[in-house]
DNA sequence: GTTGAGCGTT
């Protein structure tokens, strides 16, 4: 995260830069060309790490993806959230249905900060949630989708 | 409207 600030800031120094060169040459009519240009990309910056970093952040999370089993029927996404954010980011629910009827089949997977993924497996494995035992572990590696 | 070991869908 605070790599990525330094390299939005860097970004922004090296394309305001090109900006104070290029602009003048572009617009002749304008006063601070120059301050046009670091300002087109202070802003621009943002985007285009973003784009850079999106491979980088969908191939290397620090997010790690937890199963979730002996859930109750009865219990929604928000609750298993609740649940598990008191132990770590919750980064998405998913409650697993079945495709035919809809109905819930008591199981899901939780994707939390990769930080507390261990202490919230400690935390809330055979522990009491509405009712049921729940047995919280590491999710099986699922084959890529490529 | 029911059930109870398990590892998945945009």
């Amino acid at each position: 995260m605070n790599n990525r600030h330094l390299i939005t800031i860097l970004i922004a120094i090296i394309l305001g830069t090109i900006g104070y060169f290029v602009f003048p040459y572009v617009l002749t009519n304008l006063s601070h060309q120059g301050a046009i240009g670091i300002l087109v990309g202070a802003l621009l910056s943002p985007y285009i790490v973003q784009a850079i970093c999106k491979d980088a952040n969908n191939t290397n999370q620090d997010i790690k993806t937890l199963y979730v089993g002996n859930l109750p029927y009865r219990a929604n996404e928000a609750a298993v959230r609740t649940l598990f954010s008191n132990h770590g980011y919750v980064h998405s629910v998913r409650l697993m249905k079945d495709k035919q009827t809809g109905k819930r089949r008591g199981f899901g997977f939780v994707e939390i900060a990769a930080s507390s993924a261990k202490s919230a497996i400690n935390a809330l494995n055979d522990s009491e949630f509405q009712q049921r035992t729940l047995k919280v572990r590491e999710a099986k590696e699922r084959p890529e989708h490529n």
